[in-house]
DNA sequence: ACTGAAATCTCCATTGT
DNA sequence: ACAATGGAGATTTCAGT
């Protein structure tokens, strides 16, 4: 009997490829002769397993993270959306617009009674507003919008920890 | 009269620093060649630029982002947390206890029902319900906590467009 | 699959405009 | 405040074990 197929044949990862991850994580712009002496290998393993993780796509993207109060994004906020109806042309029209909406950040799809959750960001309440009543609500078959205000962020991290 | 004050003396990022901050969020890992030639200047501004909004926190950290589902956190979940008292002590506690745990990515403070909006990776359901009544509900002064599930994920960046 | 070293390319401090 | 330069250091490839 062979092993059990895996979805997109990722081949395996092993303690050393997690602790590369670990590092990667922590920070991108490492050098691979910090990486590599961090694992105590030289850089040519180091090198091909992290080029192995991105052609499988375990490394998503090298993204940089900046201060969004002092890039003149100060405000945050949750905002649930139902949708007034729940046919597949009516989703893939939401989502399509919602893709292309620069304020949205993160797009979850959910249990319970709303179908959407959006973490948006906007300079102030103001342009808040603005996405609010002309971006958002202005999306066919938007149904209900529910604004939840970020007050503080205790924690942010995006560290998968194994 | 003098110019408006600004927290914490950021010094004003002109249309240069925001074509580098857009280059850097799309990749951290871009060499500082390849900023320089997307800016049209040579490597030795840029580089200054960088450093300079590194020093002063615009830039917070180059993070790698991973697949989660293939390094084993398959599940997401949004958990909403109250609690039951909220003297400047109950909520300190309960901070630090969230700042320990690697299971949650995110928490802020949020107006409306509950204090705390939580998201949480686990591997499966399994784990999760390990975390719920092991981990989160142990910290004392935990209140109500409401678990919604994430179904899918329609959008994931961290891109801030100005 | 890893080591060690060579070739190429990138970084970044200095100097000059 | 930016360009050009060159030594230092990183990346990447190749031979060897």
């Amino acid at each position: 009997m062979a092993k059990a197929p895996q979805k997109e044949e990722t081949p395996a990862l092993d303690r050393i490829d997690l602790e590369i991850l670990k590092l990667l994580q922590q920070n991108a712009r490492a050098t691979i002769k910090e990486i590599a002496a961090g694992v105590h290998l030289s850089t040519t393993p180091v090198h091909e397993r992290i080029k192995r993780m991105e052609e499988s796509g375990v490394i998503r993207q090298y993204v940089t993270l900046l201060n969004a109060s002092k890039v003149g994004k100060g405000l945050m906020v949750i905002c649930y959306v139902s949708l007034r109806q729940h046919s597949r042309h009516a989703g893939d029209k939401f989502i399509k617009s919602i893709l292309e909406m620069n304020e949205v950040l993160e797009c979850l799809t959910i249990s319970g009674e709303f179908d959407f959750l959006l973490k948006v960001v906007a300079a102030n309440m103001d342009e808040y507003y603005h996405f609010h009543v002309n971006k958002l609500s202005a999306i066919e078959n938007v149904g209900n919008v529910q604004s939840v205000f970020v007050m503080g962020v205790i924690k942010q991290t995006h560290q998968l920890v194994f």
